[in-house]
DNA sequence: CGGCGCTTACCCAGTTCTTGGTATGGGAAA
DNA sequence: TTTCCCATACCAAGAACTGGGTAAGCGCCG
């Protein structure tokens, strides 16, 4: 950021504000996504994407995609269910703040299939890209991403920008969906909790039940009712459930820094 | 955002630039504290405050707290333990972005209470802030806050700016913090992910079978080798572990990709 | 070429989970 | 007071998982 390219910053910055007030106006997701085009061009991008998912797990989640991606890649993503292995939206749960694909490898762990994926998206016109994500615990989650094809670069004095309009473009999506009553979570009590939080640390029934003191039959009920308040049927789907939803967390379940560890827990644990 | 205020902006937004540079060398929670109220200033507020915690059940104390607010409304806040009931970290969970404190109304429903405890604030020299809040699920949950004394008014021109500083400040809390583990850690096998995933969604190791077309055996068998690797003894210990890493991810596993199952599929699925 | 890692596949014994019940006592709400 | 929810506890059958092996085929790399 050099004085140089001061005239193209107040630009920008200009098309932040300006984005913003069109944005006031917008009533149509197809509204949004005719805003979105036009500043992804005037930012240096050439694709832009955002996705707006509500965290309801039982209803029916409203969804909200705009893109203007290559129809290839649109065809090569759902034809072959790529979104179940996409880095990009892996690494959105790891950012407070947009991040360049480039990036992507010092957020999680890429695999051999991730740069597969990140080079077929090449092949079809996704060269580089700059995603923002934004979590609501319990409410929302949504991304947007800026692309570039091929032969062009991220236009690196822009990344604050397009963080800005990312923003101010998911919120208005948020707006538009109507997600502005909160899902009724399933609620668990905390005996369901206190069993959940063990299972989710590795025991088995029967080690909670030394743990908490009571009957292992006991904890098998609590589980069992707890799974039935999520709908799902498995421990590993419950407890992935409760730490979506924020009735657990990974640092109830880790030992993270700032958490002391009780010395006779550690002795116990049988995992981590 | 007129003409003649550019150069202001301009200011500003190298503030940015400068900012993040600033905060790459850092290394310490004080230095961090110092990058804000040197920024804090040249913004145009009063005071700051950044808190960062860890989601767990038994947090009670942040992983990070760090401001140079009033020491009376400090004493007023922890002593009364207002964390609970304050309006400012409600609505931190409805937003995708800043907001003025005098947005709040419209963002979650105020009550007696909360209007309350702002004007509490109010005279312990806390006039009007400009709070951004951000969430990562099951990991973080931030919130960084500008806020000017009575007497000012919110720097309008300077909350992108500010939003922007923010959301750095709090990625540099959480590299601070130690929440965040280098993905180091055990990577698996792309066939290993593939199965874990599917155990992610609930599916049997059965039903993953038929979905991959490969053996019952071959599947356990992955799923074995990725318990061994992340070194734990079962499922939800492995699923828990690899989304902790950033191996597969929320939206992995509840966004099923394709089709949106209506009420009846839903019905006949066996997890959501 | 030889080793190494990945994927596939199989066996087996023991343990644990899942799903369907029932039942008692306490406490809160209607 | 009656009803509902919560925590507790138990039974039983079948499905699923866990932990211990072995092994063949393939591709990559030094």
């Amino acid at each position: 950021m050099t004085r140089d390219r001061s005239n193209g910053m107040v630009m920008t910055l200009q098309l932040v504000g300006d984005f913003s007030t069109e944005l006031d106006s917008t009533r149509d997701p197809v509204d949004l996504e005719r805003a979105l085009g036009r500043i992804c061009g005037a930012l240096g991008f050439d694709h832009f994407a955002l996705s707006l998912e509500a965290c309801a797990l039982e209803a029916a989640s409203p969804e909200l995609l705009l893109h203007n991606y290559p129809a290839e890649w649109a065809r090569i993503y759902t034809g072959f269910e790529l979104a179940g292995r996409d880095p990009v939206r892996r690494a959105c749960d790891h950012s407070f703040i947009g991040f360049a694909w480039g990036e992507i490898g010092s957020l999680i762990p890429l695999t051999r299939g991730d740069r597969q994926m990140l080079n077929i998206g090449r092949e079809c016109g996704l060269d580089d890209g700059f995603t923002v994500p934004r979590n609501l615990p319990g409410l929302a989650r949504g991304t947007c991403s800026f692309v570039v094809r091929p032969g062009r670069r991220l236009p690196a004095p822009s990344l604050p920008v397009a963080e800005l309009v990312a923003a101010l473009a998911l919120t208005c999506a948020l707006g538009l969906s109507g997600l502005v009553r909160r899902p009724a979570t399933a609620r668990l009590t905390d005996r369901q909790r206190e069993c959940l939080l063990w299972t989710a640390r590795g025991k088995t029934a029967a080690e909670t039940a030394i743990i908490l003191g009571i009957s292992t039959e006991t904890v098998i009920q609590h589980l069992k009712l707890a799974r039935e308040r999520y709908a799902v049927h498995c421990k590993q789907s419950l407890v992935l459930s409760a730490l979506f939803d924020g009735v657990i967390g990974f640092a109830d379940v880790f030992r993270l820094p700032g958490s002391r560890p009780s010395r006779r827990l550690r002795h116990q644990a049988r995992d981590g």
